[in-house]
RNA sequence: GGCUGCGUAGCAAAAUGGUUAUGCAGUGGCCUGCAAAGCCAUCUACACCAGUUCGAUUCUGGUCGCAGCCUCCA
């Protein structure tokens, strides 16, 4: 039985589809101005996962994640750069797919852009005007009345009264309340804008959303999601506008994961500490960025350090290094480790120990490689367990002898020949010789490893 | 100031009212010409102080420390 901690909540609850069988998930995705930071890249691996493990689960899964391209900065980066918003946001849109596949993160079923919602979004806010939830305000924006709006607070626990607007901020005059927010916004000469009720503007940030998730998976649905900070504002102002413009109930639950942090400190990139993922792509393969991240929990912090990525690749070394030589056959699945991997699963996704069923898993693959049969079932296994964790799918010499990501200046060609003579040098006992060559090799990241019957194999470090 | 959440061994990271997390690193062994990999064994814990309990790392209260949100942010 699948249980999913909700953030409306704050309970573990077990999860019961509004409709048996079926799943409808929307994720809020990024904004796209510039690359995908490791920030990013935690709630795509992380909701990924989510849906290979529902559709795991036999659950026919509808998986929503937008794309925010219209707003400030967006505006504000096209300008500086002297282009048109949509070549940015094309470009952007691009490397967002690229680093997607390498980090083995399959496309949501629908990708919905703000630019190509705008009628939704116009009707939502009609319908927000009539039902008395939102108002033109003194300089023609439109916006929300939060006071309107019984339950505002709910989702991050925050009253009205207790919530210090224009502490950080100047406060908007033309709104009525310092926390409304805006759901259109008048555009200034040359901005982009769209033709509208209330004239020439573009929508808000947070009634994108709304839009765009009810347009595909209707007024009421199972699951939302997003990272930490997105609980307040934003997704208190979606409930706010879904559930006033339609009087349903939004969302069933909602899902919230945790930072990235560097040095203790939250990555974002208006503290300007972040790294992008094709950044950390030239140093570390993708499949180790992937285990990093569900090396632990999705609710918790997850630290960004070297060290850390240095011990996910370590990890998937011995996890490939378990599966080397073993034939890849269509055999049966182990049930007492899937059992234990569901239960790890069920448990809120709970990958840190769905991780280490899968290490148990490797160990005793280990200790029965001599039983071809049984190591057979194991490593199969493995890679299928694996492969809900969108990991283990490589070919494991492959991955060995991958290594990083940095240059190689040694051949294939050239260590196996040195591998030949080390085993004519060791043939003929002149353990010098042998001992050089594995050691010159050594220093180039080489390791050799003998096997039984004058075998050698090798991988990178 | 208000509201969340966290504090686990050398590092990373989970669970749990009493029983081995797990991975890396360390130590001792097996294997090996020697290594590497692998296997076996093993040392390092639950921020602090009270309370509840036969028993608390786990529950409750307090103290200290850290992070996040209250502006855009995944």
């Amino acid at each position: 039985m699948l249980k999913i901690y909700n953030t409306l909540t704050r309970k573990k609850e077990t999860f019961i589809p509004k409709v048996a069988g079926k799943v409808g998930m929307y994720v809020c995705g990024m904004t796209v101005y510039d690359y995908c930071h490791i920030g990013h890249a935690r709630v795509m691996v992380v909701f990924d996962t989510v849906a290979r493990y529902f559709r795991y689960l036999d659950y026919e899964l509808t998986y929503v994640r937008n794309v925010t391209d219209i707003d400030d900065k967006i505006i504000q980066r096209a300008l500086e750069n002297g282009e048109e918003f949509t070549g940015l946001t094309q470009r952007f849109i691009d490397a967002m797919h690229e680093d997607e596949r390498s980090l083995a993160i399959l496309p949501p079923d629908s990708e919905p852009k703000a630019t190509e919602s705008i009628a939704d979004i116009i009707i939502l806010i009609e319908k927000l005007i009539i039902n008395g939830f939102a108002y033109v305000g003194s300089n023609g924006d439109v916006f929300y009345a939060v006071n309107k709006f019984k339950n505002y607070g709910q989702l991050s626990r925050k009253k009205l009264d207790e919530l210090q607007a224009g502490e950080r901020v100047n406060v908007d005059e033309a709104k009525n309340n310092p926390l409304d927010f805006v759901l259109w916004k008048m555009s200034k000469s040359g901005e982009p804008s769209w033709k509208s009720p209330w004239g020439q503007g573009r929508p808000g940030w947070h009634i994108e959303c709304s839009a765009m998730s009810t347009c595909c998976l209707g007024n009421h649905f199972d699951i939302h999601g997003g990272g930490m900070d997105l609980q307040f504002p934003h997704h208190e102002n979606e409930i706010a506008q879904s559930e006033g413009a339609t009087g349903e109930k939004f969302v069933n639950l909602w899902m919230h994961n945790g930072f990235v942090r560097v040095d203790d400190e939250k990555m974002s990139k208006s503290l300007g500490n972040f790294f992008t993922v094709r950044e950390v792509l030239k140093q570390y393969r993708p499949e180790v960025i992937r285990f990093f991240i569900l090396s632990s929990h999705y609710r918790s912090p997850l630290n960004y350090s070297d060290a850390q990525l240095d011990d996910a690749q370590t990890a998937l070394t011995r996890f490939y290094t378990a599966l080397r030589g073993i034939k890849m056959s269509d055999v049966a699945i182990d049930n007492d480790y899937k059992v234990r991997f569901d239960t790890a699963m069920n448990d809120d996704f709970n990958t840190s120990i769905a991780v280490s069923v899968l290490f148990d898993l490797a160990k005793e693959l280990n200790k029965v490689k001599a039983n071809i049969e049984q190591a057979e079932l194991l490593a199969a296994t493995l890679r299928y367990l694996g492969s809900i964790l969108g990991i283990l799918q490589d070919n494991p010499d492959e991955f060995l002898k991958g290594g990083g990501s940095s240059n190689y200046t040694l051949s294939i060609e050239k260590i196996e020949t040195l591998i030949k003579n080390r085993i004519k040098a060791k043939q003929n006992k002149d353990w010098a010789m042998a001992d050089k060559i594995r050691d010159d090799l050594k220093s180039q990241g080489i390791i050799l490893e003998d096997a039984a019957g004058n075998t050698t194999t090798w991988r990178r470090e």
